[in-house]
DNA sequence: CTCGGATCTGGAGCGCGCTCCAGGTCAAGC
DNA sequence: GCTTGACCTGGAGCGCGCTCCAGATCCGAG
């Protein structure tokens, strides 16, 4: 069974225009069609969708995501493709200590109003 | 002693148009001028730009700073802005989680292709 | 006094990440 | 067959956060 535009929009959250421009982009896909010419997509593609969103979500841009999704298809030597996962790694956590800082700067101003 | 607008740039790490657009945004400033209508940030303009730019890096949007600025400075029942920098704390502990998940699917991929 | 570099203003331009639209196609229900 | 609604494509439009530009002004060095 494989899902209609709108279904698999439903199911991941992500809207279907944007479903379209992230294959554009080849960030997905290149998603089946029915004979028709309809998207069809599979479980699959919605997992797939699933994980670009998460990256998304955490502020990847979408030339970021374009090099994680090469890395993940594409036949790199195993060690470039761990590189790269560690490298990306390593700007999320830089990131996540921004965050940090500025938790930090609210909790001050937080306890200085309490 | 104050500095100038290249100096004050070069002290926060944020260029002098954006300074300036800041400040027409309102997060910051106003600056006060010299006779010849030069701006001369003080040391305070510096340490509340170096918030604002903590905020930034954090991923707040400049509406969001807008708020945050107008919470901190006027006159608002210290109740409501302490709901308010809570509620902002919730919403970026929000993003870290986003990005833990994020993390957490990179070391996943880390640890398959080691 | 002159020169040149820093600064001023208002406004245009840009890259990103969607989002929307027009005009056409496909397909299920009557 | 006809209607209706979901879907197709290519491209325009938009909000954000800067970034750049033109043309004018200021001011320290020589």
């Amino acid at each position: 069974m494989s899902l209609t535009p709108a279904a698999a929009a439903d199911r991941t959250g992500v809207s279907i225009d944007t479903l379209r421009y992230y294959e554009r982009e080849g960030l997905i896909g290149p998603i089946r069609r029915s004979g028709g010419g309809r998207r069809e997509y599979t479980e699959d593609d919605v997992f797939w969708i699933g994980l670009v969103s998460c990256f998304r979500e955490a502020g990847l841009g979408i030339a970021d995501l374009r090099g994680f999704v090469a890395i993940l298809r594409a036949e790199h030597p195993p060690q470039e493709r761990v590189a790269f996962l560690r490298e990306r790694r390593t700007a999320l956590e830089q990131r996540v200590a921004a965050l940090h800082r500025a938790i930090g700067v609210l909790d001050d101003k937080i306890a200085y109003y309490s």
